[in-house]
Formats: structure tokens, C-alpha cells, sequence
DNA sequence: ATTGCTTCCGTAGTGAGGTACGGGTTTAAG
DNA sequence: CTTAAACCCGTACCTCACTACGGAAGCAAT
């Protein structure tokens, strides 16, 4: 694994990142990376500006941003964006408290539903089910897509 | 629109439950519904039995169950399985549970970010692309997958 | 020189939960 | 009787982020 001052191959660059071999290609191909250009027949080689890119990338997703918000976040890098950038993440903020306080109302119901059937009961119907039977009027009356 | 006590084409069984026709007829291939026989040389009929099931399956979804999941689910509505329902019900809890506390530990990394970016800077830099651009290495040091 | 692991490249498949299409019947209304 | 809407059916397509496949060619070690 011979490794000349940071450059590396695309394996070795897909290794350290913690990524696939295939996850590099495919970043290139929408656009999130740039290919370098292969030197004379063969094997391209990358530095750690590639793997900073993957860094990079690997964060935004970790905080919920999409590739192609990546890809925009991307073109903010150089300059004084900083208002742009703020802007996707206060974005990515409320999108993020939606979903958690949803996630908060299923976590009652359910919890209620479950707490319903732990208590000992005739055995000759279930809580649980008998709500989803009824279609679930309980707790949360909002009608909405669940995708 | 006639509907003799109750009975539905799939078109109104579907309007009816809020949903897609294709959508029923994907439940029906999933093998969540059962397809009505048809009455020699066309079109089926659906009674309020298929419509309970429908409201089943998107209260079991609104609870963050997967089609798979509520397949299971079906198998024990009929009878006192309630030891299995609330045990699916309690994996379901502590997977909600999860999501709600990794989902909060964005939202707390990302508020740090904007925040950050939002008090005064000399717009020579901007935290938040700071933060990514070094991996962001910050708040929660775990290495997990994205998906 | 041969084995065996990488790399290169394009294309196709995965999973979840649908949605859309196209071509053929039926049925309800006018 | 004709037309428009609704139904039947299979198959293909969608999103998202990958992952796999297959064949050719390179490169490192034995």
C-alpha cells in the first residue's frame, strides 16, 4: 500500500474515507467529485483534497442534507457565502424539528398502545389492535400522507 | 355514485379511505387485501370489511410500521396474539426511540452551526463550512452509516 | 511468466412504497 | 346509440443512495 506523500488510488482513498469503491465513482459521476485526469494510460491518482471532499460529504450527510443539497452546499464553499450557507442549514433545522416532534407523537401513541396491552386485560381482545382496527382515531387526528 | 348498503367499486373504496386506486390494487398484489371475486365479466365490489382494512394499514404505517410489518400484524388480528402485537409494537417503540435521539443530536449540532454562523463574523469565514470542510469532527465523534 | 488483486468503465439492479401508462372492457348518463 | 368515466390488468417507471456485474487492462509479488 505504497503511499507517496498523500496520493493515493481510488481504493486506498475509498478505504480511508470509510466509503465504497463504488460510493467514490458514483459521487464523481453526480458531480459532488471531481475526476482527476489519469496519467497516460492508466490509474487516476487522489490527494487529500479529494479526501477532505469526502470528509466533507460524509458530514453534510450526517446532518441530514441530501447529495444534491451537498452539491449546492458545495458551490457556497469558496468565498463569502456564509449567509446562503446559514440559510440550508436553518432549512435543515426546521425540517429536522418536524420530524422529530412527528416522531414524538408516534413515540406517545405507541407507547400508550403498548402500556394498554401490558396491563393485564380479559385476554379476549388487544388493546393495540383494536386501535388499529378503528383506524386509529386516537391522539393524533391529523390526516396526512405518511410518506 | 350508487353504493347499495355499503357497496364500493375500488375507485370509491379508495376515495373513500384517502387513497390511491393503484395504491389498493398495490395492497391487494402486497397480499395486505384480499382481492374480491369478480361477478362474471367485470367489476369488483368492496364492503366496509375492505375499508377497515385499509384504515388498518395506514394507521399501522402512521406508527412507522413497514407494509412487511403490517402484513405480520394481520396475521394476528384475529385471535388473542396480543403478546406478539405488543411485542412488534415494543421493537417499533425502541426503533421510534432511536430515530428521535439521533434525530435530536443533529438538531443539536446544527443549531450550534447556524448559531454560530449567525453571531457577528469578520466574513472572512464561515463557521459552518468550517465545520464541514473539517469532516466535522465536532459534537458526535461516532463513525456510523448514513443510511 | 503467471497468479491474483486493483482499477477502469458503462450499465443494470436493489429496496420501499408507491405512481403512471397503455390498451382493452363496462357501465352510467344523455 | 354514443360517449365519457371508471374499471381491469400487466408492466414499466419514480426517488434516493448506493451496490453489483462483467470484461478488459494494469500492477505487484512470486
Amino acid at each position: 500500500m505504497l503511499k507517496k506523500r498523500n496520493v493515493m488510488t481510488i481504493g486506498t482513498l475509498a478505504k480511508t474515507a470509510g466509503v465504497g469503491v463504488e460510493t467514490v465513482r458514483y459521487y464523481q459521476r453526480r458531480g459532488l467529485m471531481s475526476e482527476p485526469e489519469k496519467p497516460y494510460g492508466g490509474i487516476r491518482h487522489y490527494d487529500e483534497q479529494a479526501l477532505a471532499r469526502l470528509h466533507f460529504i460524509r458530514a453534510s450527510q450526517w446532518l441530514g442534507f441530501s447529495l444534491d443539497e451537498i452539491g449546492e452546499l458545495l458551490t457556497l464553499q469558496d468565498g463569502a457565502h456564509c449567509d446562503e450557507a446559514r440559510e440550508l442549514g436553518e432549512q435543515k433545522l426546521i425540517s429536522v424539528r418536524r420530524k422529530i416532534s412527528h416522531l414524538q407523537q408516534i413515540e406517545q401513541a405507541l407507547n400508550e398502545l403498548v402500556q394498554k396491552c401490558s396491563a393485564g386485560h380479559g385476554d379476549v381482545y388487544c388493546p393495540l389492535m383494536a386501535s388499529l382496527n378503528d383506524g386509529f382515531e386516537d391522539a393524533t387526528t391529523d390526516k396526512h400522507k405518511v410518506r
